[in-house]
DNA sequence: ATTCTATGTATTTTT
DNA sequence: TACATAGAAT
């Protein structure tokens, strides 16, 4: 027990007192937004350790994304220093890695599994598809994928669905056959995909209840944060290990009041907030947070509504929204910071508008004193980006984009990782036949299904059947090129013991060439991707640097494994752009919602999906409560979606809040103003004054592929200039050479703003 | 087998 | 718009 002076409860308010020292075998903490939910998780578990409740090793904490973890095991470090090492702090995905790893050899796996992310499945199913000729039946990758992946995650495996088959649906059977093909091919290249991991730790524990002792005695305190986002076999897995352990489960070695009575469930803490559940597309299910009282009988709750982030403006306004979904707990942040500013809502009239909205006022912002790393830009859907970044680069603006197309879906980094998982794991099919033929070794699909068909007639794996090629009567040059890989695959996998992650991949690039081959080459882009090589070869230098005992399995793990949110550090000067999703559990002095309109926030695709509405409330609702000081809401009147101009309407969801909260703002260019989203709602949208003409053609280009280049230009402060866009104005300062030469300029009728130099649309206005 | 060109189709969110 | 795929040319 926790003495009352401890100073892991100082400056906690009562509610957070009671969450860090409750002794209740169930714990539920509803912890709204900002509530230090975070300073309550971190300090519970140092108040077992310090009370010696539990060991260090006793302790299994489960967060959202790897970034979560690493940041849990740095505060949890900081209270109780070394002790935080022995604790599994991780994701659902890396412990069940972690356990699976270790139990691989009892159900037929090697520790060196493979993990097929998204890219991997679809690369897999796709080929099945067209091996099957489904496509005929409209069946593609990602309703295979997704069907695949909502019954996974009800603990649905391909057997027990066999008998809910339609027969007379041919859809359904196809299905069927490609689901149970997947599960073969993935079973003989010894890979499992991200929902896997759950389901066969489950089943694992299901299937050997001496395993499932094994961690229900190590693991005796379990915290889980973000329960609202846990889906069912998540919560399966969690069933599973907070069960007792009963006497005849516990080993000879165990000492005798145990092996006498057994041994009480472990206790559980989860933290959530069911109106920041945004998951449920990929099967969270908000039962488990809101029937938790049920499930675990004798639970205690404890409800955190004090927030310590937000001012009460951001507040009421995130609250009045949030409280239009009806069947939801009542639950009423508040907060003791003070009132703070209005919200600022601004509507442009197309997204580039908007975009130059933003960039001002983070130039004000900066003005104000704030720095970069304190302001985010969240939207809806990844293809927003565009506008944002044209601006952003042409003001020279620092910003990083948290997730979106990732560095590891790059064409050139899979396929070196390609390699490293076929030397990994020689099981893994997919893997050597990406890399068959990259770089290129004049090996077509002809050759490849030879190898496959002999793979098969022989039984042996594929990275086997390379080594019989002299057999397949293929031709000379053809043969050559796979032993010649295959020489290279055999003699990287004899040096595993000895050699680092990054020594492996170093060999790679160098025996294959690949770096030398995308140097010599005369598209432009490849010369980004030799950077794109470089930067993984840096990844991996760093990951045996920082893991002197993890080899070459541990460091694929930990790259199958990344999340959005792992990419964000906090240490640079920029600002983060981020879907709302990326955006959960974060917080930033000032932030941006952008896009906030009809059809896009609520999304389009939400209106067919049960509860859709609802989820995308709670979306707006997570990216309003992640600001600090100032919020600002902005859409746009008309938005390019795919090479169309479309009209668009304000969200409903402006609506819900009270007008007195926000103060509304439009681009001010001319009479086209709209006065307030209030009076264009009723205004049928085709009214809508159509964005000026010439302004399209402006931003259509992407900014690398402009031709402009003003490098040449020579400017000084004082000088007077005129911008394609904003009109003439004086440059007030200079600062950067080169190509990042940047000026700021006052322009006489929008204002002060910074313009990268060798691409503004500017020209020097003569004679002054 | 590879590379170039034309055509069609698709964008929600992600561990 | 832009990306992936299919078809044609080399």
């Amino acid at each position: 027990m926790l003495p009352a002076d401890s100073p892991l409860l100082e400056g906690l308010n009562d509610r957070q007192a009671q969450a860090v020292t409750s002794q209740a075998g169930a714990l539920l903490i509803v912890a709204g937004a900002g509530s230090g939910k975070t300073s309550v998780l971190t300090r519970r578990i140092a108040g077992l350790i310090a009370s010696k409740t539990a060991w260090p090793s006793q302790i299994l904490a489960i967060t959202f994304t790897n970034k979560a973890a690493g940041e849990m095991r740095e505060r949890v470090a900081a209270l109780v220093g070394e002790a935080s090492q022995g604790m599994w702090i991780s994701t659902f995905h890396s412990a069940c890695v972690r356990i699976l790893r270790t139990e691989a050899e009892r159900f037929g796996y090697t520790k060196a599994f493979t993990i097929y992310d998204s890219g991997d499945q679809r690369a897999l199913i796709k080929r099945l598809i067209r091996d099957h000729g489904a496509d005929r039946l409209g069946l593609t990758p990602a309703s295979v994928s997704g069907k695949m992946s909502r019954l996974k995650n009800e603990l649905v495996d391909v057997d027990s669905y066999r008998g809910q088959v339609r027969e007379s649906d041919p859809n359904d059977v196809a299905f069927y056959q490609l689901w149970s093909d997947y599960q073969a091919e993935l079973a003989r290249s010894q890979a499992f995909d991200f929902d896997d991991l759950i389901v066969h730790t489950v089943q694992l524990f299901r299937a050997f209840p001496e395993v499932a002792a094994v961690y229900r005695r190590r693991f005796r305190h379990i915290l889980v944060d973000e329960y609202q986002d846990t889906n069912h076999a998540q919560y399966a897995l969690i069933r599973e290990l907070t069960q007792a352990v009963s006497p005849e489960q516990v080993p000879e070695s165990a000492p005798p009041h145990e092996r006498e009575n057994g041994l009480e469930a472990p206790a559980l803490t989860v933290v959530g907030d069911s109106d920041q559940s945004i998951y449920a597309f990929r099967g969270a299910d908000i039962r488990n947070i809101v029937e938790f009282e049920r499930d675990f009988p004798g639970a205690e709750v404890i409800l955190l509504e004090q927030n310590y982030r937000s001012k009460q403006t951001i507040l009421d306004a995130a609250n009045a929204v949030i409280s239009q979904n009806f069947d939801r707990k009542a639950k009423n942040l508040f907060s003791e910071l003070g009132a703070g500013d209005k919200i600022q809502g601004f509507t442009g009239y197309s997204q580039h508008d908007e975009a130059q909205f933003v960039a001002d006022e983070i130039g004000k912002l900066i003005d104000e004193g704030y720095r970069y790393q304190d302001i985010a830009v969240f939207y809806r859907t990844n293809a927003q980006t565009r506008a944002m970044e044209d601006v952003f680069i042409r003001q020279a603006l620092p910003y990083r984009i948290i997730g979106g197309t990732k560095f590891y879906e790059r064409a050139e980094i899979k396929d070196l990782l390609a390699y490293l998982h076929a030397i990994a794991n020689p099981a893994d099919a997919l893997a050597v036949r990406r890399i068959l033929n990259t770089p290129k070794r004049g090996i077509g699909p002809a050759t490849e299904a030879t190898l496959v068909a002999h793979a098969e007639q022989a039984g042996i794996t594929l990275s086997q059947a390379l080594t019989e090629v002299d057999q397949m009567g293929l031709g000379p040059k053809v043969t050559g090129a796979i032993s010649e890989l295959s020489q290279l695959l055999i003699e990287l996998r004899s040096t595993l013991d000895s050699a680092t992650a990054a020594e492996t991949l170093k060999a790679v690039i160098d025996r294959t060439g690949y770096r030398t081959l995308l140097e010599r080459s005369n598209d432009p882009q490849d010369l980004a991707r030799v950077e794109n090589v470089d930067e993984l070869l840096g990844v991996a230098s760093e990951f045996s640097r920082g893991n002197q005992d993890g080899g070459l399995v541990e460091f694929l793990t930990e790259v199958s494994l990344v999340a959005a949110a792992d990419e964000l550090d906090d240490s640079g000067g920029t600002v983060s752009l981020m879907t709302l999703h990326t955006a959960k559990g974060l917080e930033f002095d000032a932030v941006f919602v952008t896009g906030v309109e009809e059809e896009l926030l609520p999304h389009r695709m939400s209106a067919n999906e049960p509860g859709g509405l609802a989820e995308e409330r709670r979306l707006f609702y997570v990216g309003m409560t992640r600001a600090k000081n100032k919020l600002h809401l902005s859409l746009a009147m008309s938005r390019q979606t795919f090479g169309e101009a479309m009209v668009c309407a304000p969200s409903r969801f402006l609506r819900e809040i009270p007008e007195e909260l926000m103060q509304w703002r439009d681009s001010g260019l001319g009479d086209r103003a709209l006065t307030a989203p209030r009076t264009s709602l009723e205004r049928e949208p085709r009214s809508l004054p159509r964005p000026p003409r010439e302004k399209n053609t402006q931003w259509a280009n992407r900014i690398d592929t402009v031709v402009r280049d003003n490098s040449e230009m020579e400017l000084a402060v004082g000088d007077r200039i005129t911008h394609d866009d904003f009109g003439p104005g004086t440059i007030s300062a200079l600062t950067g050479a080169g190509p990042k030469r940047v000026a700021e300029v006052r322009f006489d009728q929008v204002g002060k703003k910074r313009l990268l130099v060798k691409i503004a649309p500017i020209s020097l206005t003569p004679g002054v």
